[in-house]
DNA sequence: AAGACGTGGAG
DNA sequence: TCTCCAAGTCT
């Protein structure tokens, strides 16, 4: 779950804190809510954190799921990755289709629709299913995922020196930087946030942000409904996924109403801390 | 079905 | 600075 949406290289680290202090499903089930968002911080997205605590106790409750419907059960597990997991860990002959995936495969076909449709998404998973190897499933979803990485990649794909060429509708037809097509352009909104700055000597106050929404669940500074007049704020850029962020400081405003918590900043690292708090602490510093 | 939801790297 | 994308899922 750390990797969805997220590269390899960027979740390893986190991958191996979990595995070091969480080793297994009984630990990272039986973990307080503020470690498992720690140890996550910093990755984003971070309703997978609640998703993959969640998970971990139904699984540490009614045992290891088997093949992709079980799997599916289990919260924060998808169609990518109940099928990567069924195929890897069951040997169930199913196509683990991630972004990587329906690369490689709409260039195979030449695919010109939409990739983003439930009708090309049924085109690519029964033609994905001819080709999964009977014997070793998991194998061979990793290795048209590497392929991808490797060779098969968005831009300037290398299909000289692809094993499966000779295969290759894009290929023959010169299509395949072209493929899969995708059609959804997310809109990207700019928006203000304001943030009071209560403080007692070393701690911050904080409230911890509401579930589902940006930062879902993480302890934040107090955000303000309006501008507070006459303070000065100290202001930064943050871009999200879909929303361009400027964020407004006011040191010297408190805020009207009672933080839940005060944390060091060390404490309050420990529990997740949004990447735009870290990146103020480090251009403002505190103390 | 389409939008919400982070962050970092590459070009 | 900007765009695109990365081992997607949930609602």
């Amino acid at each position: 779950m750390i990797l969805q949406q997220t590269r390899v290289e960027q979740g390893r680290s986190y991958w191996e804190r979990f595995l070091q202090e969480l080793p297994t499903v009984e630990d990272l089930a039986a973990a307080s809510d503020t470690q498992i968002k720690g140890l996550w911080s910093g990755l984003g997205y971070y309703r997978r954190a609640d998703l993959l605590h969640r998970g971990a106790k139904q699984i540490a409750r009614t045992g290891w799921p088997q093949g992709t419907k079980e799997w599916l059960e289990v919260p924060g597990i998808g169609p990518y990755t109940a099928a990567a997991l069924a195929s890897i860990v069951d040997g169930e002959v199913v196509p683990a289709l991630d972004g990587n995936a329906f690369r490689v495969y709409s260039r195979l076909a030449d695919w010109s629709e939409p990739i983003e449709t439930s009708r090309s998404k049924a085109f690519i998973y029964s033609l994905a299913l001819n080709f999964v190897h009977p014997k070793r499933p998991g194998d061979f979803n990793q290795a048209v995922m590497d392929l991808a990485q490797a060779l098969c990649t968005p831009k300037k794909p290398k299909c000289n020196e692809c094993p499966v060429q000779e295969l290759c509708a894009a290929r023959s037809a010169g299509s395949a930087e072209l493929r899969p097509v995708k059609t959804r352009t997310l809109k990207v909104t700019e928006q203000d946030l304001h943030f009071a700055v209560p403080r007692r000597g070393h701690q911050f106050g904080l409230v911890q942000r509401p579930l589902g929404g940006i930062w879902s669940g993480l302890y934040t500074l107090p955000e303000l409904a309006t501008v507070p007049p006459g303070f000065t704020p100290q202001v930064l850029d943050h871009r999200l996924s879909h929303r361009k962020l400027r964020v407004h400081f006011y040191p010297e405003f408190e805020g009207s109403s009672e933080p839940e918590i005060w944390l060091t900043r060390e404490e309050w690292s420990k529990r997740g801390m949004p990447q735009a708090f870290v990146h103020w602490l480090t251009e403002f510093p505190y103390i």
